[in-house]
RNA sequence: GGUGAUGUAGCUCAGUCGGUUAGAGCGGCGGAUUCAUAACCCGCAGGUCGGCAGUUCGAUUCUGCCCAUCACCA
């Protein structure tokens, strides 16, 4: 095996909050390839960091009354731990907070500012008054300038879907104080990303990346590469900018030096060539594993980056999908929401979810579904009656009738040559490196099928009856724990710590848990007595589990990682309470009940449909409601909500609208429409 | 709003470079068996391959539109 230098990472998580089974996807789908690299005996490293700077960080220490230090040192240690539990085998663990997160940062800057790639511009931002700091454009909300739906956030409209800048808000105000935000100037430091796009055209194209994420790549492309802000105003929790005081590095151009900064501790503490892994001639492999929300940066400001600071790029960029629980995204009402701590806590095997995610997980970039009466069945049908079993049903017989000893010979079998052919290694073994796990469970999954076949087609059972058939007894039991044992060594990747076990239980040194094992175990090999392997999983853990997920009515964060991004997943105070209004104000509303006669969807419109409602004035109305999202049209015919009645007619591409229902909604997704209590009519007017 | 992806048996997924009866595992049903954590083995049932239209001798597979789900838009 040759030994070639691999170096693989996962996405660096953000310190601000728990690992949760979202990001294990990615944790376990990296530790998989990297268990099988290292199994082959390649020089592979695994290293990670936590993503430890910017305003989230910064204003959650804050809010805790601790220095943001001591909340990333608490994190840091929080997140070691859960991925231990999960027996992710990172060679290192370390944080963008560190000297040689700073060196890195500083070098790579400077040099990108020799080489020209740096310019400086000014640029007017919302800044908030009351807490002196600009604002982050997740940190502004206000109206969308578009629909006029209350409390949407400075980058989009969740309601109508507009995209805009923050400073297009209607009546603005700052997340964080609630204060009016200011508009101010201030110098911002861009990485001119639009100076690299003839680099970025053939390195995208030249086999970095999936396919798919090739062709995502193009679209960007298409839409012209704008200079990346770079810089964040003090006070910031970061790197501060060389010659430039009171600026800092923005989070996410650290964030990715990250890998190279864990590396160098590494090599540090290991006598490793620091430079043969990344100078710009080195010829080791690089491999960064995301999640399909970041390859953007991945793809495009991180390889700009490394090639005109001097540095290699990537070798490869492998995004995987989200993780949805039972179909939907992840939900803390419903418990799905689940940290990686909790499901340690409850008791649960990691194995068992190892073991599942490997079975979905394949190359692109898909998202992958934990279905959780799919999970209980699959792990206890699949891992501890077909697979573990084979264990339990041989090793009695050799355990009491031959001492514990394997036979001298084993009997000729298709099935073995099977297992001694180069063939099969071969084959799944390229699923392994092609991330195609699902199909390499898929295939050894029909190899444990073989094997009970071949025990019901022998039994044992029935020869363990005449004293005569002792031989070919022995002979059985002692070829299918070579089965058993070539299986262990299959599965190894996805499940090391079960590995571990049976190299214990059938007493082999170290190197036969390596991959390729083309001989049988040696003649009168002796075993040690058999304990259960592995338990099944009772479905009762799992509701407990969620139940103990169960918060609030607070619903899914979104699994975007990193930065600002996280902020919509942090931020629960509701929307400040309008100004003051008399009594007279309001009677100018006229609210009515109305019933909903028909409702259907509107050909090309995302998010609307069309109501027909009545409110007892002997004709309907047509009303357009931005409610699609929440409500298929047949859950709304027949029921009864309330209606703006008096509000002026507006013209919209889809026809004339004429007056609108209300709807509640808030920071976490969801819409709801209200509904008068029983004994309502249509007509009645509510005040 | 733009772009991309996905939609195949009750569940989770393969697959079809257009072509006779569309597959697997789980679940269900029936049988067999008792070595094994009621596990394992054999068999059966189950699908208008999201909907509509088009191209074609023929479409689940190609094209368009629609519906649903997911993501991205720096």
């Amino acid at each position: 095996m040759p030994a070639k230098k691999i170096l693989a990472t996962s996405a660096l998580p953000y310190a601000n909050g728990d690992i949760h089974l979202g990001h294990l996807v990615e944790y376990i789908q990296t530790d998989i390839w990297v268990r099988f690299q290292k199994m082959q005996g390649r020089e592979c490293y695994y290293v990670c960091a936590d993503d430890t700077h910017g305003t989230p960080i910064m204003l959650r220490a804050e809010k805790e009354g601790i220095a943001p230090e001591a909340l990333i040192e608490r994190v840091h240690a929080e997140h070691v731990r859960d991925f231990a539990g999960f027996h992710i085998g990172f060679d290192c663990y370390h944080s963008t907070n560190s000297p040689e997160n700073r060196a890195f940062s500083r070098e790579i800057y400077l040099r990108l500012q020799k080489a020209g790639m740096i310019e400086v511009r000014t640029i007017q931002q919302f800044y908030d008054p009351m807490k002196a700091m600009f604002l982050p454009d997740r940190f502004i909300k206000g109206e969308c300038p578009k629909c006029g739906a209350k409390d949407q956030y400075g980058d989009n409209c969740e309601v109508c879907g507009a995209a805009y800048a923050p400073t297009d808000l209607k009546n603005p105000y700052s997340a964080i104080s609630g204060a009016v935000p200011v508009l101010k100037d201030s110098e911002h430091y861009f990485f001119k990303l639009g100076q690299a796009e003839n680099f970025l055209r053939q390195w995208t194209r030249a086999g970095h990346l999936q396919e798919e994420a090739a062709n995502k790549m193009a679209e960007w492309f298409g839409q012209g590469l704008q200079s990346w802000d770079i810089s964040r105003d003090a006070p910031y929790f970061g790197f501060e900018i060389p010659d430039a005081p009171g600026k800092y590095f923005y989070v996410w151009l650290d964030a990715p030096i990250g890998y190279m900064a864990s590396f160098k501790k590494l090599a540090d503490e290991k006598g490793l060539d620091f430079g043969a892994w990344w100078g710009a001639d080195s010829g080791a492999e690089l491999h960064h594993f995301i999640g399909k929300d970041i390859l953007y940066f991945h793809a495009l400001f991180w390889p700009a980056m490394l090639q005109h600071a001097g540095y290699r790029t990537p070798s490869r960029i492998y995004a995987h999908g989200f993780l949805t629980v039972d179909g939907a995204k992840m939900s803390k009402s419903r418990g799905t929401f689940i940290t990686a701590r909790s499901y340690l806590d409850a008791g649960l095997n990691p194995e068992w979810l190892r073991y599942y995610f490997a079975a979905k997980l394949n190359g692109t970039m898909e998202d992958i579904d934990l279905n959780l009466e799919d999970f209980v069945a699959r792990v206890n049908s699949d891992l501890v009656g077909k697979f573990v079993n084979i264990a339990s049903r041989c090793a009695g017989f050799i355990n009491k009738r031959f001492q514990g000893r394997l036979s001298a010979e084993l009997p000729p079998s298709a099935l073995l040559a099977k297992f001694n052919g180069q063939e099969l290694w071969r084959r799944i073994g390229l699923l392994y490196v092609d991330r195609e796990y699902g199909k390499a469970i898929r295939e050894i999954m029909a190899l444990v099928d073989e094997v009970n076949q071949y025990i019901d087609a022998e039994k044992p059972w029935e020869l363990a009856k005449l004293e005569i058939n002792d031989l070919r007894l022995h002979q059985v039991c002692s070829l299918c724990l070579n089965f058993f044992w070539r299986l262990s060594v299959l599965l190894k990747p996805v499940l090391p710590a079960l590995a571990d076990e049976v190299q214990g239980f059938l007493n082999l040194d170290a190197s036969r848990m390596q991959w390729g094992q083309f001989n049988a175990l040696p003649a009168d090999h002796g075993i040690r007595p058999y304990n259960h392997l592995m338990t099944r999983i009772d479905r009762k853990q799992i509701d407990a589990l969620l139940e103990a997920n169960r918060q609030s009515l607070a619903a899914a964060p979104s699994p975007a990682r990193h930065a600002e991004h996280q902020q919509h997943m942090e931020n629960k105070t509701i929307a400040p309470i309008a100004e003051t209004i008399s009594i007279d104000d309001f009677a100018k509303i006229d609210l009515r009940v109305a019933k909903i006669v028909n409702a259907e969807h509107v050909e090309g419109a995302e998010k609307l449909l069309r109501l027909t409602l009545d409110i007892g004035e002997g004709k309907t109305r047509n009303v357009f409601a931005g409610i699609k999202s929440a409500y298929a049209p047949e859950q709304l015919v027949g029921r009864l909500t309330v209606m703006v009645a008096n509000l002026a007619p507006r013209k919209m591409k889809f026809g004339l609208s004429e007056g609108m229902v209300l709807a509640a909604s808030g920071d976490s997704p969801g819409l709801f429409i209200l509904s008068p209590d029983a004994g309502a009519q249509p007509g009645m007017r509510v005040k």
